[in-house]
DNA sequence: ATTCTCACA
DNA sequence: TGTGAGCA
């Protein structure tokens, strides 16, 4: 059996997840409505949870910490899973010619506007989105 | 003993 | 998010 396959394993239950996040359990289920993490149900209804939800849900609870809200984490974690998708596929290739053209036409300011709209402000999901403190230092 | 869902003096 | 009720 292979890694992946390993840490996708559902193996413990809430009561351990708690101990090993220091998350409330009603935190833990919380996240899960929110679909930041779906643990299998085993027996009686039971959650059972992989080192793989374990490991987001740590990410979840340092993003907390950091002032970000659930629709901020849910647009870190989702990047976080497609990036995993494409590293697995398409791994993209650019020439130091196509990378200073960018560099050259995105100047800082650019970015820190497109930021500001995007994240910020509202993204075009119309969501609430993104934080109200550790990142803020990149829009002040 | 644990976890689950639901609901809020 | 906490907390307690009533189950399984």
């Amino acid at each position: 059996m292979d890694d992946y396959t390993r840490r996708k394993m559902p193996l413990f239950p809430i009561g351990i997840v708690k101990s090993l996040t220091e998350l409330s359990a009603r935190q833990i289920r919380y996240y899960e409505e929110h679909e930041l993490v779906q643990p299998v149900r085993s027996d009686g209804n039971r959650r059972l949870y992989s080192f793989h939800d374990v490991d987001r849900l740590l990410e979840i609870k340092s993003l907390i910490e950091k002032g970000v809200n659930l629709a901020g984490i849910k647009q870190v974690l989702l990047m976080q899973t497609q990036e995993e998708a494409h590293k697995e596929t398409e791994e993209p290739t650019f020439t130091t010619q196509q990378v200073e053209k960018v560099q050259q036409e995105l100047t800082e300011k650019e970015l820190r506007k497109m930021l500001k709209n995007e994240i910020f402000q509202g993204n075009q999901y119309g969501k609430a989105s993104l934080r109200q403190g550790e990142l803020s230092r990149f829009f002040h």
